[in-house]
DNA sequence: GTTTTTTGTTTAATCGATTAAACATACATT
DNA sequence: AATGTATGTTTAATCGATTAAACAAAAAAC
């Protein structure tokens, strides 16, 4: 990194004047500042000529400011959220910010350790997609009075700005779509977490047997931990199958768990939707890819992410606004994994 | 991000000192600059019970190194790549350093953006998966002495540090296997493309053929251009079934184009493997989900960017090495949809 | 023909950390 | 006692940009 970079001193030199002069034209504080015409015009064609790029580094130091946001994921592996930072990272550069993303893998600590990172790299402010247990750490962020914004899972009893999914209405329905459908034996595979998001999705579902009148089995329900999919959604499976009512229908509470439940209904040889239909929460390429075309709960991703960042951008415009909390609403797509029943042969 | 962050000079003086003595002892130069113990021991303390952490621009501005690593993907939305940043992301944190990513969706013009905001961000160096025709970029940054790895691709006519894939030898290996399991009429899928990990898939491919007696047919090629793979995948694989002399195993060389053209296999309702054996570059999830697991190409993604970390940042503590140029070994992963022949009833 | 205003430009402090050089003691050497 | 050598510590310049305040010269006002 040589070939010493152009600086406003050197403009400065090149021009006859002080630096000053040439950050009052170079900022179009001309007119604020009286700064002569002609000269105004030198300076800036020698910038031109020059081909000035101002020095980040010593603008924010100056300023406090550094046009970077600290973008905290859950789990970049994730194509949802591989997604979700594709569209963060460009909305954010449209408004002349950079994004330094990482991702927690679903852990707090990992989470704490970005933080800290992030606000020692003097970002301007966060979005994070909160894994469990990290109250704490919201906490911290408020009371520092740092601007962030929560993405996609928030936290009910913190008043903070947040954007995300109405998952409660989103399960709802996909459990609403099945039975109208005509299953009537249908299981959930959720994780065992108490995100809000997750507990919602859980409700949801429940809800919408309740509300058409099936009675709910224990069996038809299970949460899975974050390191134990794999075993634990086959002994949730089997137990589904195996059970005095056994399922005919399965709902997936995110993309990964039914990515992992597919493969094992694959190896037990059952067909959907036939033997079983399957919605699922998530989108991806591997629904269109499967030989029956899954169902899937679409979140809107864009609007998610770009909404995520409009709101963090105007909070560290304006400090003080009151908090924007915005519950965004899925849209089942209805496809071969949950055919109706009556048109299965 | 209000409260006032502790700097050198608070610390300094709740000690009672100057800000050289106390810089000298939190940088553990106490003994170079012989700065008396129980200052020191003193000033250490404060640190701590100040939570004191350095200011980074500060810090930078000064030395010239932001600990920070550019890293330009060809295209975040696949996961291979994401994965790869995972991987960077990892190894450059355990290094002390932090990146940022920009994905330039395989078009020069958008890495050439990116090459200048993150010069402007002053990163220390960077690691670029390279677009198609962006040799200029690659010199403009040697001539600026710039230090970079290019990843997954480089160009053969420039000397520069690199981490790539035998692609000629994964082509090569992928079409042996297909022959050996008794398949004789091979097609390729390849991105239309003058990279040169695409062109060595190619000739890998070609000589597989060749070395084995087998004449190829033009009709069994088909290279697509990026922003039209859809439309192309269908009219090359229809040419290829159509042909004189129907394929009967296909080869993709890249995931995309795997994931493109299984889609329209099932739209034909064509059985992989008996109708058409799939061999692909890439890995992910989808392989393992399609009804029929896919022979895939295993690339040594975790090597892959933790070498690249590894000669960037040894590049940056000695500028002038000599250039590392680094091809990796795939490894063929067999699975159903390539089994031989002989094992299909 | 002073005084005041306006216009145009420079000076210098600042952001926070680093570090060569200067300074000030104490101790050792002859 | 005079000089030299360690041992501690401070001063001040530096990185590059911003900006309040000071300054100077020209134009307007009385």
């Amino acid at each position: 990194m040589n070939k010493k970079k152009v600086s406003l001193k050197d403009i400065a030199e090149k021009a006859q004047v002080s630096t000053a002069l040439v950050s009052y034209v170079l900022n179009g504080k001309e007119k604020e500042s009286r700064v002569g015409h002609e000269i105004a015009v030198k300076i800036k064609q020698i910038a031109k000529e020059l081909n000035y790029q101002p020095n980040y580094l010593a603008k924010s130091l100056r300023s406090g400011k550094t046009q970077t946001i600290g973008l905290i994921i859950a789990d970049i592996s994730n194509p949802f959220f591989a997604n979700i930072a594709r569209i963060v990272e460009d909305e954010a550069k449209k408004n002349g910010y950079t994004v330094i993303i990482g991702s927690s893998d679903e852990k707090a600590e990992k989470s704490w350790d970005l933080i800290t990172v992030f606000l020692n790299r003097q970002v301007d402010g966060f979005i994070i997609v909160s894994s469990e247990n990290s109250e704490e750490q919201i906490q911290y962020l408020i009371e520092k009075n740092v601007a962030f914004v929560l993405l996609d899972r928030h936290f009910p009893t913190i008043p903070t700005h947040f954007v995300s999914l109405n998952s409660y209405k989103a399960a709802f329905d996909a459990g609403v779509h099945l039975i109208q459908g005509g299953y009537k034996n249908i299981g959930l595979i959720a994780y065992k977490s108490n995100l809000f998001h997750m507990q919602e999705r859980i409700r949801g579902y429940r809800e919408s047997l309740a509300e058409n009148g099936i009675v709910f089995h224990p069996a038809w329900l299970k949460e899975v931990g974050f390191d134990t999919i794999d075993e634990e959604i086959k002994i949730g499976i089997d137990e589904m199958l195996a059970s005095a009512f056994p399922v005919d229908a399965l709902i997936f509470a995110t993309y990964r768990l039914a990515v992992t439940g597919l493969k094992y209904i694959n190896a037990l040889g059952l067909k959907v939707p036939d033997d079983l239909a399957i919605v699922s929460f998530g989108q991806a390429e591997v629904f269109d890819l499967y030989y029956c075309p899954i169902t899937y709960v679409l979140q809107p991703m864009e609007e998610l992410g770009k909404t995520a960042v409009e709101i963090l951008i105007h909070q560290l415009k304006e400090p003080h606004a009151e908090k924007r909390q915005i519950l965004m609403e899925a849209q089942l797509m209805a496809r071969d994994s949950s055919r109706s029943k009556a048109a299965i042969s």
